[in-house]
DNA sequence: AAAATAGTGTCTTTCAGACAGTATTAA
DNA sequence: TTAATACTGTCTGAAAGACACTATTTT
């Protein structure tokens, strides 16, 4: 065989496979953005207005810009975050640590089409209450321990719906990454206001991992990182709610990554 | 507004994003395999046969099946792996760990078209081989070092040339994930045979890391970290190529999770 | 015999976690 | 005044890393 017959074979191949002719696969990116409210994680979720799924709750998402003004995937996930919510850069969008999650492609995952789906995972300050973007009937904070993802069905504002699609799943998986990453980064400061005291960083701590830590230990680990906060020099106008002294403020420091890290008190189960 | 004419308005905003009409995207998956020879991390790369990229590397990989045949992405991952290599299961790819590493979507990344690629990662003991796939001109395990990711450019087999499309970034990426997998989880063992010695697991870690171990300490640490192996009751039938007495032999434990991780000796750099 | 390697013992330093204790503030 | 909380001190045990050492094997 020539190399030019090769080459037209090549290429009759290559044409077989390409999706645009006939074997269609849509994109669409989706976003777990988490948060701390009342001292609980709450992940942000929209009401769906239109089937399938029709007002269940789903996370914030939607296809992906592909040709016509193309967007790259973190742009289509912050375009998605801010749509779907009513949340502007200018009201806190812009301080939300964006980072990918996974992709999701099961054939069926969506019983309209074959939907792959590229997941991201956002970190977010408290920021305001959302509001249903336009293919939302509705878009809450939704407590994550209220969705009971480790046991069956579950109740959450009046339903005892779960999550439309895979997005149960979706939602687990960024919850362990968030666990995991609260371990070995300083993006539990993500989480907090830019000047914030150690018992809130622990409050982040206790909320994402659910496990009271020791309020001492932590305090003395968390300065003993390099990197991980610096003093502002400042404190709180006034202690804590119910007495104490008034806490030394700090903001994010340089580190990347903590070393040592932060390890979780109890993962015994999950080792083997 | 009544209901029904907002489920028609939805409908409608829906349909004019349906990327099935007029914004094409397409999905690929792209596969980084790893495995060791002769003490060194190589990398499994064709040799493209079309046009653009023709002649230059790349990572295995083509088009995810969507509709006709729909296939899952990890599905999608071992097919290419396995067409585009000529390794059967039956030639090992049976042991072959398969893990997703991260999605690639920025526009202009294919000059083509807009292609998403869902790239996964593998970790391969030795394996014979590989043949040139159909759209392949050639197909070979290359050293990781030589391909330079942190240089300029660099030789390999005869060339100067680099990875094709942003082949250099995924396989970056990839060996970072190799390289801190292999802190935390007993992923060092998927480069081995079924039956390996302790000393053997030590070559993993050295190749993966680029970094010379403490024969001793990683003996004992090994040892240690429950469910990482598990003894086999059996030695090699011979010492070492230059001397020394026959190593036991081991398999991999019921371990999932590395605790105590084995932490890479000098990470500062990345700290910051 | 010489050199290389498998595997073990021991010491030092670091760090996690338990616990106690002091100073400061709100109620 | 009481209770809660921020923060520090101290002790213990686990673990990492440096180093020394013995035993076994090949050349």
């Amino acid at each position: 065989m020539s190399a030019t017959s090769d080459r037209e074979h090549e290429e009759r191949y290559l044409a077989a496979y390409d999706p645009r002719d006939y074997d269609p696969v849509s994109v669409t990116v989706d976003v777990v953005a988490l948060t701390i409210r009342d001292g609980t994680l709450h992940v942000l979720l929209v009401r769906r207005g239109n089937p399938p799924f029709e007002g269940m709750w789903a996370l914030p998402g939607g296809f992906v810009r592909g040709v016509r003004d193309a967007e790259d995937l973190p742009e289509a996930a912050a375009r998605e975050l801010a749509e779907e919510t009513g949340l502007s850069v200018k009201a806190g969008l812009a301080r939300v640590h964006l980072e990918q999650l996974g992709t999701y492609g099961a054939p069926g995952r969506d019983p309209r089409m074959r939907i792959i789906s590229v997941a991201y995972l956002a970190f977010a300050p408290e920021l305001p209450d959302p509001r249903a973007g336009s293919d939302a009937a509705d878009a809450a904070w939704a407590p994550v321990e209220s969705l009971g993802l480790t046991e069956a069905a579950t109740q959450w504002p009046g339903t005892t719906r779960r999550l439309a699609f895979d997005h149960a799943r979706i939602l687990a998986d960024g919850l362990e990454r968030a666990r995991s990453k609260l371990e070995y980064t300083p993006l539990a400061t993500a989480f907090c206001a830019p000047a914030f005291t150690i018992p809130e960083l622990r409050a982040v701590y206790v909320a994402v991992w659910g496990e009271e830590l020791h309020a001492g230990n932590f305090h003395r680990k968390v300065l003993s990182v390099p990197g991980f906060v610096e003093s502002t020099g400042e404190t709180t106008e006034r202690g804590g709610r119910r007495g104490g002294p008034r806490a030394r403020l700090y903001r994010p420091g340089d580190a990347r990554l903590l070393h040592p890290a932060l390890l979780r008190p109890s993962r015994e189960e999950e080792i083997r």
